[in-house]
DNA sequence: AATATTGTTTGTAATTTTGCGAACAATTAA
DNA sequence: TTAATTGTTCGCAAAATTACAAACAATATT
């Protein structure tokens, strides 16, 4: 029993993920892929959030791998990562592609 | 401000990644697109955690519609969801594909 | 130096997630 | 009927998430 281990591969898909399992989180995102990068003060101005929400939604967002940020005082400056948006982004084809529904019937008698 | 209003299928997609953002459901939906069926005894033989936990994580994932169950007595037989896999893998690509960097130089000076 | 602008960080509260054991339900077998 | 098999549900605890206001930091302006 519990042969199954989790890849690193699953394990970074499951996190890319994650940054993208909040609404907002994934309206930033695709703010950011419109415009290719923007300040803080544009993203903020076009969510009905507090700032500090927004901040916190960049930093995970940050974090994941998903976006970058640079400072360009006063401001700060946002983008999508692109080495790792491309990654996210064959992960997660990756994942559908595995299922192929060989016969036109359905499964679990559905 | 606040002109930004969240998507029906932004709301979708966020809530199909929410259903993604744990190792453990990543590793389900691996081992059911490969067998494209199976029982919860052959999932949870294969996990390192306990049943009840398996059970929850199923649950999730079926309530976001990636998975469906069908109950064959006394087991429970697992598998992928056709129709919202299909609309699942749509959304994500759907969202990579809008990013598309023009340039080669990359964006926030990284 | 004093003020304004731009975001981050901190502190706090409410909610959700995760995980487990134990109890439970439903069918099958003895 | 009694016992075994298969999963789900319940109750609980620990941890993580979400959101906000207020305080803070860093640069730019006056």
């Amino acid at each position: 029993m519990a042969k199954l281990e989790i890849s690193d591969c699953q394990e970074r898909l499951a996190r890319f993920a994650k940054a993208m399992s909040h609404p907002t989180r994934i309206a930033i995102l695709h703010f950011l892929a419109q415009r290719n990068e923007c300040f803080f003060g544009d993203i903020h101005e076009v969510l009905p959030i507090a700032k500090a929400t927004v901040s916190q939604h960049l930093s995970e967002l940050k974090e994941a791998g998903l976006i970058q940020g640079t400072i360009e005082p006063p401001k700060v400056k946002y983008c999508i990562n692109p080495e790792n948006w491309a990654i996210a982004r064959q992960l997660f084809s990756g994942m559908f592609d595995e299922y192929r529904p060989e016969k036109k019937d359905s499964c679990c008698g559905g």
